[in-house]
DNA sequence: GATTGTGAAAGCGTTCACAGCC
DNA sequence: GGCTGTGAACGCTTTCACAATC
């Protein structure tokens, strides 16, 4: 039974999955108790950005005590929905769409690659991390063979659209996109998207700026934005 | 002379590389003219955000008419630090290493790839994208020798952080870290993440609580966060 | 004594709405 | 008349600070 709590900020959803990582590798190296000064000092945030976090799940902590790691884990990932496997569906095998299928990480925290397809017949059928290629014409069967709700784009900007398209009418309600491209889907679809040049682009303002006046940036651990 | 203009909000920098693209292709298309609205529309954002991001490069529109698509190429190009190349250097020659140093869309916006390092052994040599893996005890030289200001990290989560530390050391001031870790950086050093098992795991929350409860989810175009 | 959970305050970012200018 | 540029209003996010609880 998936919780009917009230929703999340934005903003700490996406905090989420950073304590899940910290609190596995707490997991794995047998320690079963934190606190939120704990937990912020390896997610690289304050203490009290934590504890308002989690208090969003509920209260699963013990004042003057902490939090038990594995049942934070739980209660994470129960949150994020994580409590069963999420297959998705690549489009576009070239080199990201190569790496992102060969890349363990994907299969290994939950979203096990049930297909990459691509439009150019010379890629299809060549085996990538124990996926082969397949027809963009074989998205169909995939998204509704194996109840794919995630997508994802790596296709050059130019086909994004397209491939975005082709996803939805497949039934797909989430896209990751890296194409450098902006999506439009439809209301109920989902896009969230990682957009290489524009991170580079940013790194470099603040570079310049600190190279031109020698001026504060947003500096120290993790990004400076979210995004 | 880079701009030694008021700091622009940092939710608008990273706007900045949107816009930027889409004027480029209204550019590629012949459009020399074009308006907040407009421009709105091909970013999936409002007009008013459009304008007071632009408001922040200086008065570089015309009341009634609109903005000159190359003036304000120029002016966002100058602002974000790129009317030179930024070269970077990639560390982990795995398979997102060696997908990124492959990825034309770097060299193509500016930042060509300086080098890519690896520490290990069987690795070094072979030869993708055009450049050679070297290794990794050849970045300081890497960087000195070609003003590489930007660093890519690359590699697997339990040594991302060693990665960041050669890489600041080596004299590197911007780090873009595709490792599931986060990273602590001395003061003056700026760093970006981009976490794809976190994209997914934030989509998985949404698609959640679409297939629980039949609730409203942030929808349409681009991300539903940042980032 | 320690640490959580949370109202209230402060800080940012977005949107509105219109004056200013072509 | 049309579209920009921007102060003001609004809403979201972060941080503070402390009462509640173990």
């Amino acid at each position: 039974m998936a919780s009917t709590r009230r929703r999340i900020p934005e903003a700490s959803v996406a905090r989420l999955p950073v304590y899940l990582r910290i609190l596995t590798e707490q997991h794995d190296q047998h320690v079963t108790s934190t606190s939120s000064e704990g937990l912020a000092e390896l997610a690289g945030v304050n203490a009290a950005k934590v504890r308002k976090d989690l208090s969003y799940l509920g209260s699963y902590g013990t004042r003057g005590v902490g939090y038990d790691v594995d049942y934070l884990i739980y209660q994470i990932r129960r949150e994020l929905g994580l409590t069963h496997d999420w297959p998705v569906v690549i489009v576009g095998a070239g080199n990201l769409g190569q790496a992102l299928a060969g890349y363990g990480g994907f299969g290994d925290r939950g979203f096990p690659v049930a297909g990459i397809v691509d439009i150019d017949v010379s890629k299809i059928g060549s085996v990538i991390g124990g996926v082969r290629v397949r027809s963009i014409d074989e998205l169909p069967s995939i998204v509704q063979g194996q109840s794919v709700a995630i997508g994802v784009v790596a296709t050059p900007a130019d086909a994004a659209q397209e491939a975005a398209d082709r996803l939805v009418r497949a039934g797909v309600t989430s896209i990751l996109n890296f194409a450098p491209a902006v999506l439009s889907v439809p209301p109920g679809v989902t896009v969230r998207k990682v957009d290489l040049a524009s991170e580079l682009q940013i790194l470099s303002y603040y570079e310049q700026r600190r190279q031109s006046s020698l001026q504060s940036v947003p500096t120290g651990s993790t990004r400076g934005a979210s995004a």
